[in-house]
DNA sequence: CTTTGTGCAAACGATTTGCAGGATG
DNA sequence: CATCCTGCAAATCGTTTGCACAAAG
């Protein structure tokens, strides 16, 4: 049985993409975490300990990840762009007061009937944001 | 009865903010377009016959409007804030060819269920994002 | 006449790029 | 050993800010 590690070194590879330690650092790190970093909390992160890591190879790093859809990016506040390495459709909670966001389980919410939508679109999918206030914020 | 021009008049004045030829501008172009125009697009837009809005007073327009909820923001593409001018609850549909969004009215898509939500979040409202491909793109 | 807005240019922060050296398969 | 990646620094892009002048109420 394979080390997760191993398993995250196989899902690299089996896309195509090289093993480096930084790019395996990247998508470990983002793996390992739920809150929707932004590429410098990774960077911070990765270089807490001893610097191990550049800006811009985080970066690049991400963009390799994206491309191959190992990981995708989560826009929900101005300015910001987070990533995400649970590529599957969910939905996201985001908290107006903290800024924080969490993931929703697809099942959580009922499926949306999309026939009601434009014939003339072709739809891919979808996706609910829903906004609030999350529990650490409503107590203080 | 009021035209138009009045009424985006009384519509500022009523929110306490100056009415001046450049925010007046800025409010009624995004009135009048549907496509969530970038600052960018807003400002080429007013300075396409003659130059009237400077970069500077654009942005600043735009966060007057945007802090007395005239207008808002909307974040689906990374890199790029877009503004609309509609306020009510709405959703959007994002074209993943052409990057073109369009609203779809609150109406159209059935409401959400959201007792299933963690009951320690106080939820205040949600959005769904519809992706697919529009129409124009689908015959090219 | 007081307050607020405008325009310019410089500043800013996040992201991207060019390029030389280094690591991967 | 050919290809691709890394790290640095400079470049870029969207947005913000400081400040002197102008306009709104």
């Amino acid at each position: 049985m394979s080390s997760q590690t191993d398993q995250i070194v196989a899902k690299l590879k089996s896309r195509g993409l090289r093993v480096t330690p930084q790019r395996f650092a990247v998508y470990a790190n983002l793996l390992g975490r739920c809150d929707h970093p932004t590429a410098d909390d990774i960077l911070s992160d990765l270089n807490q300990a001893a610097p191990t890591s550049s800006q811009a190879t985080v970066y690049s790093s991400l963009q390799a990840l994206r491309e191959v859809n190992l990981v995708r990016e989560v826009l929900l506040e101005e300015g910001v762009c987070r990533y995400d390495a649970n590529v599957g459709p969910h939905h996201h909670f985001r908290c107006q007061s903290c800024g924080a966001i969490a993931d929703i389980p697809w099942e959580t919410l009922a499926s949306l009937n999309l026939q009601t939508l434009s014939p003339r679109w072709q739809i891919e999918g979808y996706e609910v944001t829903v906004r609030g206030v999350c529990d650490r914020c409503q107590t203080q």
